[in-house]
DNA sequence: AAGATGTATTGACGAACTTCAATCTATCGG
DNA sequence: CCGATAGATTGAAGTTCGTCAATACATCTT
């Protein structure tokens, strides 16, 4: 009996399907997960690795040789970081040296922390 | 023979395709794009999100009405969520109240800065 | 000019991901 | 027990992603 009371009542004071409003507008979502699927890939995540460490510049071939993926794979990883602005590349006669460009890598970092911080 | 003696000949002066050794083992390039990868969702994000921000729990009908899908959906990435460590439920009655493991969140949030650190 | 070479692009294919209607399961109220 | 309801699961369809052979392009060497 007095079971019964106290989960109706805790149904009614729990009061269930209340609206609960987002702290992240929905383009802050977005936002946030397209910088998280940029290195969402282990190749991509490989080929910013390798870049990094060079403070000079590498071509595509060295990459190539670093990689468990064939050429074409390779570019097609490098045009999605340079469209997104994280590596350029330099063309020097027949070679592309890749760079990392360390201030928007910088910047997606804090882009992602603020994330997690609104999370938290 | 006269040609790959060319050949070498000019690769010594360009000097292209010098091996770069990689920072990060490929297991922890991975495990790195893995966890970027769980968030790499607009709709985990927010379910995060909300989640995040009532200290009490929220049930999945409270999620479905805050979010751009259905419930099968919600149901689902709920799941991915779960499995991932990162959320939990408590079911009471007819209602599974979910709710964030906050101790996982921080884990994965030092894990990607980690990795973030490595490619600094 | 012709051939060789590094890289980019194209096109096609398969794999993985996202979504939802339909259905199933479990629980509650009567 | 029966009808109603919250949530999970299934199965199918559509979409995006990752990969690579083939090819195109640009530049170098001869």
């Amino acid at each position: 009996m007095k079971q019964v009371i106290e989960l109706v009542e805790r149904k009614r004071g729990v009061a269930c399907c209340t609206p609960v409003a987002p702290r992240l507008t929905s383009g802050a979502a977005e936002q946030f997960s397209a910088d998280l699927a940029l290195l969402a890939h282990p190749v991509r995540v490989q080929i910013l690795d390798l870049l990094a460490q060079s403070e000079g510049q590498v071509c595509v071939c060295d990459l190539e040789s670093g990689l468990p993926v064939k050429q074409p794979t390779v570019s097609h990883h490098l045009r999605l970081l340079r469209e997104a602005g994280l590596i350029d590349c330099e063309k020097q006669g027949l070679w592309a040296y890749y760079f990392v460009k360390r201030e928007a890598l910088t910047a997606l970092r804090a882009r992602i922390d603020a994330g997690f911080q609104a999370l938290g």
